[in-house]
DNA sequence: CCAATTGCAGATAAATTTTATCCATGATAG
DNA sequence: CTATCATGGATAAAATTTATCTGCAATTGG
């Protein structure tokens, strides 16, 4: 029941971009120095994020990735799903109709089981719960709750990167 | 992000154990044969449960399994944790604090990354809900829901077990 | 006491998934 | 035309999950 490591890396990638003017954009080498984090593997994912909708690519020379949708349109779920894929976490096997206690096959198995709906309803609310944080709740967060010091020290980085390569 | 199908065993085998009298055991070999799951890995798994205090064992011959509370005492989550262990699923490398935009060691960086709060937040509910469902309230629900003739043929294989070893 | 039954702890092996890297390709700004 | 950058596929290393085996301790019933 890990969440694999790629999932902080791409929602910090995202938030990171979401808080940039529109026309500026960043590639993926820059992501991953920024968070120090190895370029070719930091790369899959945001491939993946892109080819979900969630980042748009921008090729050639000063090209790049930028956040695809408007920063309240991007929730934490929608990050996390795009990398881990959508598929459930809990996966039932319907055990219940395998030892001496089941009945003939097509018999009174319409009704998911007790355990895997508890298990499903659980998963429900943690989805709904990460569904209600947006990008755009991040940023905001940021601004009062992060020290400014931090702020500029990152903004400047990216400000010189972005300068350089004109 | 998957919860390893053990889990469905274990939860399978705790709330058969729960709507037995209290002075029946089943062994670990029954619940596999039950389950039509490999009794030598299932039996990981009970030990687990057991030393977690969930289940009680009792050895030497007609020894096996039982509910180790009562199960109104017992929660989905009890059997997760005891499982999956009591780590959180999302676990944070401070990647803020690696790249060019982080400030220096020993600064401000007392606060949890906005990212990891949200996570666990969310991780937060997830453990409640699952909290809220008691072994009590399953056997309340398999009363209702489930196909009588089910019921019958399980309690049978097992009325049938625990006898034969008389 | 003895012998059979059962759970327990640890070592080990197979299978699968996660993590990571590389390279050939195609797009594009300058 | 060329250097930059993302893409997709192939591949490899590492870690984790899944599964099995073995010897040991506890207990029961005779
Ligand atoms: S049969 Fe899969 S959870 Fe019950
Ligand atoms: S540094 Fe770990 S989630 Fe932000």
């Amino acid at each position: 029941m890990k969440i694999s490591s790629t999932i902080e890396w791409a929602i910090h990638c995202c938030s990171l971009l979401a808080g940039l003017p529109p026309e500026v954009n960043l590639t993926g080498k820059d992501l991953a120095e920024y968070h120090g984090v190895p370029h070719p593997y930091l790369a899959k994912a945001l491939q993946t994020l892109s080819s979900d909708g969630i980042l748009m690519t921008v090729s050639g020379p000063r090209g790049g990735y930028k956040l695809a949708k408007k920063p309240s349109k991007v929730s934490l779920l929608d990050i996390v799903l795009s990398i881990e894929g959508s598929d459930s976490c809990f996966d039932c096997d319907e055990i219940r109709q395998k030892g001496p206690g089941a009945l003939e096959r097509s018999a009174s198995y319409k009704k998911p089981c007790l355990i895997a709906s508890a298990m499903w309803k659980a998963e429900k609310v943690w989805r709904d719960e990460l569904d209600k944080v947006k990008l755009s709740d991040l940023l905001e967060k940021v601004k009062t709750e992060v020290d400014p010091r931090q702020l500029k020290k990152g903004a400047d980085w990216i400000a010189q990167r972005t300068q350089s390569k004109k």
